[in-house]
DNA sequence: GCCACGTATCGAAGTTTGTGGATACGTTGG
DNA sequence: CCAACGTATCCACAAACTTCGATACGTGGC
């Protein structure tokens, strides 16, 4: 859902013929950056991601999860369901225990989202 | 400040004599990491950067900020400081004005944590 | 020195976010 | 079917964030 392809400027202008100044990002666009973004600025969903792509099969469950980050279970699957949300990570229902691994491509196109914004 | 060298596991971990699992990120990075995108987290700001970035000579002044924006001028000056602070924007006066510039490296190194987070 | 101009800081209002306790939902085992 | 277990949702509250108007600060021109 907010996978979407993105890049800040970095392009010309494609309507006028001479245009000395490069394209910025649209309000749109920015807000689903933004949105992006905003699921990574939270210090437990980062701890989150890490320990879920450290983990074994790069999955963990939630209850391999509130231990390590020192927060209620509550509060850790809202966490999931933000980093869920936009996007980053996977959920699947296995058995009694929900499993999270983080979705193959996502962190690495935001990556290249950033590149292009300083260097095109 | 906040431009640490930064990764968020996918290394294996060094006491341990045969450990199978990766090493996942301290809480002090995972805090400087939700800090730095924190800054990225507001869709004002990733238009702020974009427009930095594709203003003439890679800069840009508060008083060409506010109008693309729609914003009041505190508010730019406010969303700028943030930028400025995560190391993501520079700050220079010349005479009257404050240009702002992309800092070289930072975008660039961000993108890296990134790609070290999924792939190793 | 004084005024105009561009920018930063301050104070305040409205909104969003992070968090935990209580509770509901879905699954497994007896 | 019922109990136990893992997880998600709901509710409430404190903290942080975004925004603006008013105002202070720094610079250049007269």
């Amino acid at each position: 859902m907010t996978t979407t392809e993105l890049h800040l400027s970095a392009e010309p202008a494609t309507t006028s013929c001479c245009a000395p100044v490069l394209r910025t990002v649209d309000p749109g666009t920015a807000r689903d950056l933004a949105r992006t973004f905003k699921a990574l600025a939270d210090p437990t969903r980062v701890q989150l991601l890490s320990i879920v792509a450290a983990g074994a099969g790069g999955e963990a469950c939630v209850c391999d999860l509130t231990e390590p980050v020192g927060l209620s279970q509550p509060t850790v699957s809202h966490h999931l369901k933000i980093l869920v949300d936009a996007g980053l990570l996977h959920r699947e229902q296995r058995g009694r225990w929900a499993y999270y691994s983080l979705v193959p491509g996502a962190l690495t196109a935001l990556a290249g989202t950033l590149t292009e914004t300083v260097g095109g």
